[in-house]
DNA sequence: AAATTGTACAACCGCATATTC
DNA sequence: AGAATATGCGGTTGTACAATT
């Protein structure tokens, strides 16, 4: 069945002819991107403009880089995909010259391949020693945290998940060695500040939705000897950071204006974004924890907290539950 | 050499969201 | 305001080619 926009003409479907291309081409080099639904009788194509506009940026675009991709490509778009899951629009963004098409069928062919084989996430060094360029992309998006409707175990379709209730098995220097928490250096004004140390159920909900330290624990346990990728989420540690450690969810021009604004730091409260951390050069799969993906639904105003004294050995309680008195929320 | 299987990737489909009328 | 249309996205399929049997 032909798309709405092009149900009154036939049209023809599966491989572009070169012949084909070089109208569409001819085309856009003439008049620019505009109504793709136009674009095949403009341009003389038994096309459907979607095809039209899906040849055009994921083939035809001469901005476009083709070829294998490169180690630090392949590194950038795991990492990426560590934080964002299957959004492969948001992860081609990070790739210049590389269409969201090209990094989907690289990670469902490559990478996918790679992880079902060996069982593990490939870390940077899985594709070498890169050095990952993220200051060049440090202003020019934005990072998200996984959705709560993808996470890795789905894009895997590992067979056999970490079960929800599992025996956890201690082994303190493990956790300190990998899995720390010590602080979680996100902000808040005094009005927000007050508002969460006055209600324990608030500021245990927001906690709740950035770790949930039994189950971290517990499938940590299941899996710390390098099956990370049964984790169901993995997000960069989060220890000692600074705000220079952290990008804002929005876009890299509302974020350079918002960043100009508190650059001092001392008002990153008008940030009307959520605050997630940087991602550094170098990490590897050890530089991370687990998280659940409520963590993405943390709202803005409740982003900035402090919370200190989290270690992961206090996270460990015995009956493996938390008090709200275990945290303490500073303002930054 | 032919048939079969595997792989990469181009293209399509359906859906959600945005935009226009 | 709501319907119609356009756009963008992610999942999936189709196809060409390579590798294997």
């Amino acid at each position: 069945m032909a798309h709405t926009c092009c149900h009154k003409e036939k049209v023809k479907r599966g491989l572009w002819s070169p012949e084909e291309d070089e109208k569409l081409i001819n085309y856009i080099t003439t008049h620019g991107q505009g109504c793709w639904s136009s674009v095949p009788k403009l341009a003389g194509l038994q096309r459907c403009g979607k095809s039209c506009r899906l040849r055009w940026i994921n083939y035809l675009r001469p901005d476009l880089k083709r070829g294998n991709f490169s180690n630090e490509e392949a590194a950038l778009i795991i990492e990426l995909h560590s934080i964002l899951g299957n959004r492969w629009a948001q992860i081609a963004k990070h790739l210049p010259g590389r269409t969201d098409n090209e990094v989907k069928n690289f990670w469902n062919s490559s990478v996918k391949k790679r992880i079902l084989s060996h069982n593990i996430i490939p870390s940077f060094n899985t594709f070498s020693n890169v050095h990952i360029p993220f200051n060049h992309y440090h202003h020019q998006d934005h990072l998200y945290f996984p959705s709560s409707s993808q996470n890795l175990q789905s894009n895997f379709h590992i067979q056999n998940p970490v079960p929800e209730i599992a025996q956890p098995i201690f082994n303190p220097p493990c956790y300190e060695d990998t899995c720390s928490m010590d602080c979680v250096p996100l902000h808040l004004n005094s009005n927000q500040e007050n508002q969460i140390s006055k209600s324990d159920t608030t500021s245990l909900n927001i906690v709740d939705k950035l770790i949930n330290p039994t189950t971290l624990i517990q499938q940590y346990d299941q899996c710390h000897d390098d099956d990370l990728f049964e984790l169901e989420y993995i997000v960069p540690k989060m220890s000692d950071q600074s705000f220079e450690d952290y990008y804002a969810c929005s876009n890299p021009i509302e974020l350079m204006q918002q960043y100009d604004k508190c650059h001092d730091h001392h008002h990153l409260v008008e940030f009307d974004q959520p605050i997630v951390p940087k991602l550094f050069n170098d990490q590897s799969h050890e530089d991370y924890a687990c998280s659940f993906q409520e963590s993405s639904n943390f709202e803005a105003h409740e982003a900035p907290i402090k919370i200190q004294g989290y270690t992961s050995s206090s996270i460990y309680s015995q009956d493996h539950t938390l008090e709200a008195n275990q945290f303490n929320y500073n303002s930054c």
